[in-house]
Parts: structure tokens; C-alpha cells; sequence
DNA sequence: TGTATTTATGTCGTGTACGACATAAAATTA
DNA sequence: TAATTTTATGTCGTACACGACATAAATACA
């Protein structure tokens, strides 16, 4: 039997795996000026579309459970970025609300994505070449995600 | 100030992040039956490549932290797939190798990612696409993990 | 040779992830 | 309407992931 297919470089989560936690690791200088995490991150972006949003449509957005989420937004509550507010209709439902504190950090953090962009110029990495695995990503994600 | 790129849709490092995470739920099931996770399997793809291997060039292969690699081996050694040995003429460096029982896993595993790309037929991943994929992500790992 | 530096591994604390399960409220259905 | 099911959120336990730091052995170098 041939084993080829069992090496490392020949598997494709791997490198999905690695970079995953390598690009977390570009934003994180970024972020910890701010106090917050990459996932905290995510919320933020989500916020800034939609806001207020519930619980569980921040974890849908994310691809997450909520018994993650939940948590996360408990310390993000604590660092005063977001509140929770109970649902007066329907009382299983809690709404996430941005704080004036968290709705002024988005022009700071709008420099992020831009500076880590600039960051590759001259780099053997391509724009166009980012945008197309993007594209293919979101492709693999719809596949996966809804099975 | 226009603020489009700090849509979640129009991020790149999302859709990483949210790919890792599924691929790894697909191969969890499979996974299961040998009581094993994913970065544990990572572990034993190395060591079927290399036995034995220093427990920092398995940390350097994945890309982790010795401090995260440790307590995943001693995990591991607890149910039998590997031991650990001291070197005897360079004290610090500690010797993973693969017991019989992690050996003769080998075989089980190799079913594993035939199987899963046997389970995109007829979906709308194409294979060739997966393959450009993988070495645009190494491509990115490169550029990333050195510097 | 003695001191400083590097290397290899590991401990500790914090923050995700997620399966299994709990709870309460709303919606459905017998 | 009463019982059942679904939905929304959350608790708990286990396993990563990683920064900061600790320790001991090997190496470099004054």
C-alpha cells in the first residue's frame, strides 16, 4: 500500500490549520493595543454591520456555538466594548449592542486590514492570488458548512 | 472614510479561520473511533514519517509552541501511541518515538483522507481546485512562518 | 577555566473551541 | 388547552494555543 498520501505536505488541512493560526498571529500586535483577541475581533466587524445583533446570530456569522460565544462576549462585556439586553418580546433572546466605546474603536481598527495589506507590498504574496483563495475558501466553507 | 473592508465578507483571514475549524469536524468523526484529535493526528503523520523525532522538530513541523506540543504528547503517551526517552549524550532533547500500537494505527488512519476526498464527488469542491489551494496556503505559510 | 549565551523542554495563566447536557421560553400539535 | 417539540442561551469538562517565564544542559567566548 502507498503511504504517500498520509505526508504531511500532501495534506490539505494542514496548511489551512497553520495559516489560520499564523494570520491570527499578524493581527494580534494590531490588536493588543487594544486590549482584544482575534475572535473578539470578529465580533466587532460583525457589530459594525449589525447592530444590535443576538447571540446566535453572531455565532452563526461566525460559524461558532454559542456555548463559545457566549463566553467570549461575557469578557468582552467586562471591557465595556459591547452590553446585553434581555428581549422585552421574546425573552429566550439576548441582543448585543455595541457601547459608545465600542462603536469609536472602529476608525482605529479600519487601519488594521489596510496596514497588513500594505505589509505584503514587495512580498512574494499577490493581492489578486489572496483574493482568489478567498473566494475559493468561501466556496469550501458553503460546501461544509451546511451538511 | 469608507469603511468596506472591514466587512466580514471582505476579509481573508476569516474564511482561514472558519475553514480550519470545519475541515477539522470532518475528519473528528473518523477521528473518534480511535480516541484521537486532530492536532494528535497531525503528531502521528509526522512520526510515521520520522521515528523518532525531538519533541522541538515535531513543535517546528507544526508550527506550534514546544509549550503546546508537550502536554499533546504526554496526552498521547497516557493512551500508548508514543514514548518518551532522554537522550543520553544531549540531556535536554527528549526522543518521541511511536509504540507498536501507534504503528500498527498507521493502516486505519490511511483510509481516513481517501475517504473524505471520495465524500466531495459530486459535490461542487473540485479536486484540482483543492490542490492549487493547498500550495497557494504553503506558498502564504512560507512568507508568514519566516520573519 | 569561568562566565555568558543559546538551546531544549517544560510550567502557568488566559482565552478560545466544542461535545454533552441543562434550562426556560416560545411554537407546534394532539 | 395540555403535552411535545423547537429555539435561544448558557454551564461544564476536556483539549488545544500561546505569551511570559523557569530550568537545566550544552555551547561560545572572554
Amino acid at each position: 500500500m502507498d503511504y504517500d498520501q498520509l505526508k504531511l505536505s500532501k495534506q490539505i488541512c494542514f496548511p489551512v490549520y497553520a495559516a489560520s493560526r499564523l494570520i491570527t498571529k499578524e493581527y494580534q500586535p494590531h490588536l493588543d493595543r487594544f486590549g482584544i483577541t482575534y475572535p473578539q475581533y470578529l465580533v466587532l466587524l460583525i457589530l459594525w454591520e449589525t447592530n444590535p445583533i443576538a447571540v446566535n446570530d453572531i455565532a452563526k456569522k461566525m460559524i461558532l456555538n454559542t456555548n463559545t460565544v457566549t463566553p467570549l462576549l461575557k469578557r468582552m462585556e467586562t471591557q465595556g466594548w459591547i452590553r446585553r439586553e434581555k428581549n422585552s418580546s421574546d425573552e429566550r433572546k439576548v441582543w448585543i449592542h455595541l457601547t459608545q466605546q465600542g462603536i469609536d474603536l472602529k476608525p482605529e481598527i479600519a487601519k488594521i486590514p489596510e496596514l497588513l495589506l500594505n505589509g505584503l507590498e514587495g512580498s512574494s504574496i499577490k493581492l489578486e492570488a489572496l483574493f482568489q483563495l478567498r473566494d475559493q475558501l468561501h466556496a469550501m466553507i458553503e460546501a461544509l458548512a451546511h451538511k
